[in-house]
DNA sequence: CTTAATTAGGACAATTATATCCGATTTTAA
DNA sequence: TTAAAATCGGATATAATTGTCCTAATTAAG
């Protein structure tokens, strides 16, 4: 079970965090990515792949290829990811799923929502990839 | 796609609110609720019968039969809904799903998340249906 | 007593999300 | 030139969620 963002996300955001933490490294495999973080490593395949239809990550194919950042992790917030993986759904849909809640005809609980989405949001955003790799010190992303 | 609920959660606080602003009936069938809310009726029914086995809500076979609350409307809370159809995964698990994640293992956004979720539970622990059924004007619930 | 309207409950189907497999291509190093 | 290690990309498999169908049991009204 997924919670706002989805699973495929979820490990977006991991890996890229590990990614981050690679800095040194010119590139990252999916097989390592994969063991370290346990997450599936095909799946990851495609995760990885189409982020890197994006400017976020680059990828090189053949030996001792892999992934890594396209930009400075300062310039990569979880906001970008979360946006390139689920789009915006989870900052539009109603949370109590009322078909039309909008801010004319809303939900019962539409505007308390309205603030905590925007705090979820701006959770998100001002968090960069710079900032969680220093904080980051569990097991697998070492 | 669901967000933090799931369809069926969704679908149980929508009837429930409808339950609520027919309280002058003694009995409301799936039918009229599915068809008025644009729910399908035989998934409603599973969802119905489900929380039926809980105190909220009671069941009438027969001619005329259908739902009802089994209590007041003020002493059931859009809370009460979402644990008795979702449990307590969504309060519990991690935001950007990292395995483990807890006060002594915290992911990045951990802290910042932990506020915002009480504040998702404070705001539907507070909405009872007698608050939401005199706020609700949409069509279908008239 | 019969009929119609209803919930109950099991089986099944469809859809979506997650995960796996395989062969092709690319790249580097020996 | 060959082999190994990697991504790419399509096909398929599995799991979870959502939705449908059918029959039985129940109840009230005529």
């Amino acid at each position: 079970m997924s919670l706002i963002f989805s699973r495929q996300c979820e490990y977006a955001i991991q890996s890229l965090i590990y990614l981050a933490k690679k800095q040194d490294r010119e590139w990252v495999s999916i097989t390592e990515i994969a063991s370290n973080l346990k997450i599936p490593k095909h799946f990851l395949g495609k995760i990885l792949q189409s982020l890197s239809f994006t400017n976020i990550i680059k990828s090189q194919k053949g030996l001792h290829g892999g992934f890594s950042l396209a930009k400075n992790p300062k310039d990569i917030s979880l906001f970008d990811i979360v946006e390139v993986v689920d789009g915006d759904a989870y900052r539009k849909k109603c949370v109590i799923g009322f078909p039309d809640c909008s801010n004319n005809n809303p939900c019962p609980v539409h505007t308390k929502w309205k603030d905590l989405r925007d705090s979820i949001v701006e959770m998100i955003k001002k968090k960069s990839l710079l900032d969680v790799a220093s904080e980051v010190t569990k097991p697998g992303y070492e």
